[in-house]
DNA sequence: GACCTCGATTGAAACGATTCATTTGATACA
DNA sequence: TGTATCAAATGAATCGTTTCAATCGAGGTC
């Protein structure tokens, strides 16, 4: 059915290791035989079967990545400087959905061992690394995203989530907003933990009421179900933070409905400053990552590590978040 | 290094086809044998190598899915829609982003060949047909998401573009508006086209004059620069309709940094409805279509014509587009 | 006791590439 | 003319599975 190499070599009346050097080493092969080869190659339209071309060598020119939601601009941002990066060196990568879920992640980790990936990107669900050890284990490099985890076995490219958490709250407080609620997803995600460490930490310190609303995922209908616990208080906040950028265009929503004014009654800051954040009815305020450059960061060191791991050396690089004000938030 | 299904035969006492069996074909051995190597495997850790595995079967479990551009919701939502449908069959999903540049997409075709995925779902960016029976000469299914192309030889899940553009301009019409921009990529974009086919058709027969202002990349910072160029007109139109809602909800911000009232004084009117479209500074009305269910619909004929290939017949559906309205457009 | 049957197991061939030790043939040099 | 050198090409071995024809052995039947 389908072309083989061994079909090639036989209409380009050479031997088949003649056509994996074209294919591999072309510059070990003579002009002309070379330009024979390629010209038979196209005639008769031949792709290599990567699995059998990597059954040999052991490893394929491919990546994986693996995040959290795919719908989150902020994850299709990192995704974005991940393929730009991966291209330029000629990987294509896998992109894969694990909708924060530790056992759908786990389906895709065998997945992509099974396809023998040459490295993989994670912003894992959880902080066990018992899965992570497994890929090391079978020679596949992994590089983290979004996320550090102590002890130095991979690289990694973080943003500094308490700092960030500190940030919005210390921003909150300096506009004079002393009661704030925190909407936030479960703690099992590490950087809502973080942030939620780092909201904590400094409302202590600024003597800040926090009030905790939690939902069960990051989207922006969890976000206007927020917004609806909020509204059921005794006393409504003057200042939401929220975990991510679409719980906030979620609650603000809401809150609109409800016929709040932004900034004027509540104040409304985000988190990932996604490109959608700066259209919204009212332009978000929020912690702004460098999505994109994480991207590239997190590529460059991994498949560093894949193509010179004798020399490789682990690297932790950690972004720091900025604040970026915009028309959601103001004084108390 | 890693773990094969030899040591595994080894290790258990049996030989490679006995735990080959009890991989793939479970029944055919015997309870305590089968109980004996699940625990071998179980203990070395054993992942079959998918290289090896689909070299001799000839395929794997697993799809691609190549869009134009992740970072738009309306594809991130038919991602999450092939996901799904895909996950119950218990196959995984390669996502590949061609930038709607038709080199990206070669390599990105060949990929995916070279991976032997068992089938391709694409938005292709061009009407060009030829790699695409490349793909179904080496026996990878392909159907297509979004788009149509004639001659029935593979599935496909479309939506009337033809007649969205006609919606959307006879409902401007509708509201007084005889002078409109369509704002819109290049014509090798098919929905493009075929937007502005239906949009010419409708302006002809309502007798309203339409201003195509083309920009390269359907994004919101081009959307940016499609209202310059709009502002720069002698006259400028009463409403303006974007191809789609990434590009509208650029003009909408560039013509709000510049005061201008929507839609007292401009309509804008957008195409795909994505999330984001309800919650932009001014809502916007758009034309929707139903992506998830694109997703589900094209994975589910995909699926089918991979597994009951004898059966399978190919199936064009087409779905039909909904006006939304919202804020973002008024009476002339 | 010879002969069948049938479920369980075996082991070698096949898949399509890469790799590498070996062969070929042309050129240079003494 | 004989030999050393070297680039180019060869083809068998190999990777880790699946597949399938062949084998084994326990029961049942006559």
């Amino acid at each position: 059915m389908s072309v083989s190499l061994r079909d090639v070599a036989k209409a380009a009346k050479v031997s088949v290791g003649t056509v994996s050097n074209v294919l591999n080493r072309p510059e070990v092969v003579a002009p002309e035989t070379l330009a024979r080869v390629q010209g038979t190659i196209k005639d008769l339209g031949f792709v290599p079967n990567g699995f059998a071309r990597h059954l040999r060598s052991g490893h394929s020119r491919t990546l994986g990545l693996i995040v959290p939601d795919v719908a989150n601009p902020f994850f299709t941002e990192v995704a974005r400087g991940v393929e730009d990066a991966a291209s330029k060196r000629d990987y294509a990568v896998f992109l894969c959905n694990s909708d924060e879920s530790a056992s759908k992640e786990d389906r895709y980790i065998n997945v992509l061992i099974q396809q023998q990936v040459r490295g993989v990107l994670i912003t894992p669900a959880d902080m066990k690394s018992d899965r992570l050890d497994a890929m090391r284990d079978r020679g596949i490099a992994v590089a983290l995203v979004d996320r550090e985890i102590k002890g130095r076995k991979q690289c990694s490219v973080s943003v500094d989530d308490v700092h960030g958490g500190q940030l919005g709250i210390e921003y909150l407080t300096g506009l004079g907003h002393t009661d704030i609620a925190w909407v936030c997803g479960p703690d099992s995600i590490p950087q809502v933990a973080d942030r939620g460490a780092g909201v904590a930490k400094a409302a202590k310190f600024a003597g800040a009421k926090v009030e905790t609303i939690r939902v069960s995922l990051m989207n922006t209908t969890q976000g206007e179900e927020a917004a609806k616990k909020i509204l059921a208080l005794k006393t409504i906040p003057t200042a939401i933070f929220c975990a991510n950028d679409l719980v906030a265009l979620g609650v603000m929503r809401t809150l609109r409905e409800n016929k709040f004014k932004i900034p004027e009654q509540v104040s409304v800051l985000g988190y990932d400053d996604i490109e959608f954040a700066a259209s919204a009815a009212v332009p978000l305020s929020s912690i702004s990552q460098p999505a994109y450059q994480m991207g590239v960061t997190a590529a460059d060191l991994l498949l560093n590590e894949c193509e010179e791991a004798d020399t490789h050396e682990h690297q932790q690089i950690r972004f720091q978040p900025q604040l970026v004000e915009r028309a959601s938030t103001g004084k108390r």
